[in-house]
Parts: structure tokens; sequence; C-alpha cells
DNA sequence: CAAGTATTCTCTTGATTACTTGAATAGGGA
DNA sequence: TCCCTATTCAAGTAATCAAGAGAATACTTG
């Protein structure tokens, strides 16, 4: 039945083409920043710390993939990904790598965890949390992703700005502090520089676009 | 932060181990297939009409990426799934995949229902169905992978027995076929033998593994 | 132990891919 | 209109990958 081989051929090419996108670590890490708002190729490639043609190519290839849409906004091109399925499709491949992968689990454990006095606030923690409206919940990734989406309640405090407000704050409340995701160390950094100060503070176990209610707020 | 970099770049390489294993139409084909049982390499480069020495090596760097495994069981070996959790990322591949590209819905369209002369079973439906046990509800997929798991209720009628099996059946009820999933033929090839025949039946929506109660039963 | 077979390994060829560098394009602001 | 800048294109090189053919391996069965 030659037929019904050509349809299967036709078919997992199509698949295929979804899975060549994803076979790059730039790619992935595209991906993975644009999950948290739409970026220009300029800011992409700094945090890529790749050239911008180097980026830009990778971003070609994802949206030959249909995988990401871009926008010219001023003189900046806007990138965004196509879908929000696709952020799922990236948990579920991070997911089934540190599942496969041990040596993933231990470096997360190594990075993130003997740097860390205090353990990491599980979800059901900060729901409670921020139900009782008692903690200062931070949102320390750029500005601009705060724009593009956070979790009720959150105050924007970028990285370098964590220093600085801290210190009008009422010391009664608990700090909480989250970031991109599992694999972003920011929220981790914040909580280290809280407490060189001698403040005590304490990071989320994950990130905006793993909390379990879906889409953040506005 | 050179030390953020060099983090940043093992990890994406990690998850890039699992992407760089979807990026070929024929690994995704054996994934899919493996997802409805364990099965030797001889079987599979019978289904996907290629030599063994081409499925061994896929199959090598399938196992390298480790998503899946092998065990040898008389004169053969049999691979196998590394995890359960690979199969919702196969189907979320194949949904993001669908979304994205049209042609693939045409496509399905196009081979699936102009045949058909009934609407397909719905999931609800086939529910309802299976409740009540006034169903001949048929899997018309190998044996060896009714034997791996089938739907509860289920007959075994591999697609070449089908002309047999019917001629004995009440046919006051309905009989409904299910394959291996949404892009499997096999199901609406046994509904067209079974029209030939003058025998009316339908086929289900979905395949064995995107039945919503998880795993079947044994 | 020997024969037979399923599977894997090795090597080669051709095709595809990744990254860099330098030039070109295309908008926006003066 | 002209310049300025973000982005893309193009060319070249190094590297990786896909597929096939034939030899080698490993295991079972007699």
């Amino acid at each position: 039945m030659p037929k019904a081989r050509a349809w299967k051929d036709a078919l997992y090419h199509e698949f295929a083409r979804v899975g060549k996108a994803l076979a790059s670590p730039r790619r992935l890490e595209l991906l993975d920043l644009l999950s948290q708002g739409p970026k220009s190729v300029e800011s992409l490639a700094h945090e890529l710390e790749a050239t911008v043609a180097n980026v830009s190519q990778h971003l070609r290839i994802l949206a030959q993939a249909q995988l990401v849409q871009s926008q010219r906004s001023g003189t900046f091109v806007i990138y965004r990904l196509a879908h929000p399925h696709i952020v799922a499709l990236l948990h579920q491949i991070q997911a089934v790598s540190e599942g496969l992968h041990a040596e993933i689990r231990e470096w997360r454990q190594a990075c993130l965890s003997d740097r860390d006095a205090l353990p990491p606030v599980t979800t059901q923690e900060l729901q409670q949390l921020i139900a009782s409206g008692d903690v200062y919940l931070i949102d320390v990734r750029p500005a601009a992703e705060y724009a593009a989406g956070h979790l009720p309640g959150a105050l924007s405090v970028p990285l370098p700005e964590v220093a600085c407000h801290f210190q009008h704050w009422d010391d009664s409340r608990p700090i909480v502090a989250y970031c991109r995701g599992r694999y972003c160390l920011y929220a981790q950094d914040a909580v280290e520089i809280l407490r060189q100060h001698g403040v005590k503070s304490r990071r989320t176990e994950v990130g905006v676009w793993e909390w379990p209610g879906g889409a953040p707020v506005e």
C-alpha cells in the first residue's frame, strides 16, 4: 500500500518540522525567553550572549516552523510565540529531559539549593500567602516581562533594584521572590542580595508561567 | 557573569538532546509505534518500510537520548519507551504541529472523512456505549498491541480478520472500531471493509492512548 | 560446539546545519 | 531628503547528520 506510506511520510515530515526547530540549544533558550513576553532581536541577542546575526537566523528558523511571529515596532522587530500551547510543549520537553537525565536535577540542586538558606515556597503556600495579602511578592524579572504578565498582587522589582527597595518595607511581612521559572537564577540571586543586607526572604519553587491557574493577570 | 552562561549552555544543551531526537520523521514515527507497545527492530523496520540497519541506527540515537530502552528476548531485541511521559510529549508536538500547520488538518480530513459515511464516535459517546455494554468495540490493531494494552471491554480483531468475525455477531448491536490514534488509518479501513460487506459501523475519533482516563486496562 | 539469524557496528557519500564576517536593506527621526 | 540604526541577507567554512552496504557481533537453537 504505497499510498499509505506517502501519507505517513508527509505527516511525520510535518511533525519533524517542529522537532527540528526544537533541536538546537539556542532555539530552545530563545523560546524560553519569548515565553516571558515579546522581545526584540537585540535584547534576545544580549540575553543569549550571541551575535545579533546568529539570533536573527535562529529566529528565522523558528518563524519558518511557525513557532514565532514577528512584528515591526519603530526601528525594532518584536518577536513573540505564535501560540500559547508552545509554552506547554517547552515545559513538556524540559520535564521529560529532567526525568530522563538525572544530571539536570543534580545541577539544579547544586546551583539552587546550597546557597539557599531557606527552602523555596511551594505553590500551595504561595497561594495561601497571596490570598491573605500579607506578603511582599516581588517579580525580579526585567520590567518589560512584568508588563507582559505577572502573578496577582506582585510588585515589579527588577534584580538590579532589589537592594534599593526593601529598606522602606515593613520588616514583619515575609518577602517572596519569583522569576522566569525553574531554571532561572534571578530569584535565587535576589534572595542572596537580600540576605547580604541582613533581610530574610525566600524564592518560589516555580516560575510565572508554570503557575497552575493558567496565564497570570495583566 | 560567565558562570551563569556556562550553566545555561549546559542546561539547554541537555534539553536539545531530547529535541534532536525528535528532529527526524523516522524517529517520530518510531516513537509513535512504540507508544502502542514494545516491538522488535524487525517489526519496526517492516512498519516503516525501511531497512533494519537504518531503523537500528535511529533506535540507537533514541536510546542515547534515553527516550527508549531495549531488552533482549530470545533472538529479538525489544524496544520500549523509557517513560510514559514521552507519549504526552509526542501528542503535544502533534497538537502544536496541527495547530500551526493547517495542511495537516486538511490532509487528515481528506484521508479520513470523505470515505467515511458515518461520523466518528466522540469520546463521550463511546464512554456511554462502554458503560451500557451494548456495543461491539473492536481493536483492529495487531494482536501484540492489543496485548500491550487496550480499552475496557474491547475485542481484539486485527484488520486482516475483520471480514471473518462480524458474521457471527448480532446485527442489532452497533460496531465501533478504534486503532492507534488520530493519524492511523486502520479503523478507517475496518469500517470500509465492513461497509463493503453491507455492515454499518463507525470508528472512534481518537486512539487508544489519547483516551482520557489514562492508560488502558491490560 | 556449530550453524543460523537478528541486530549492531563501521565506513562512505551526499546533504544539511551552525556560526562568523561583511555588506545590504528598511524603517524612523532630523 | 539624508543619515542612523536595527535587522536581515549572503558567502564561506567547519561540523554534523542521514542513509546505505557490507562486515562483525551476539545470541539462540540444534
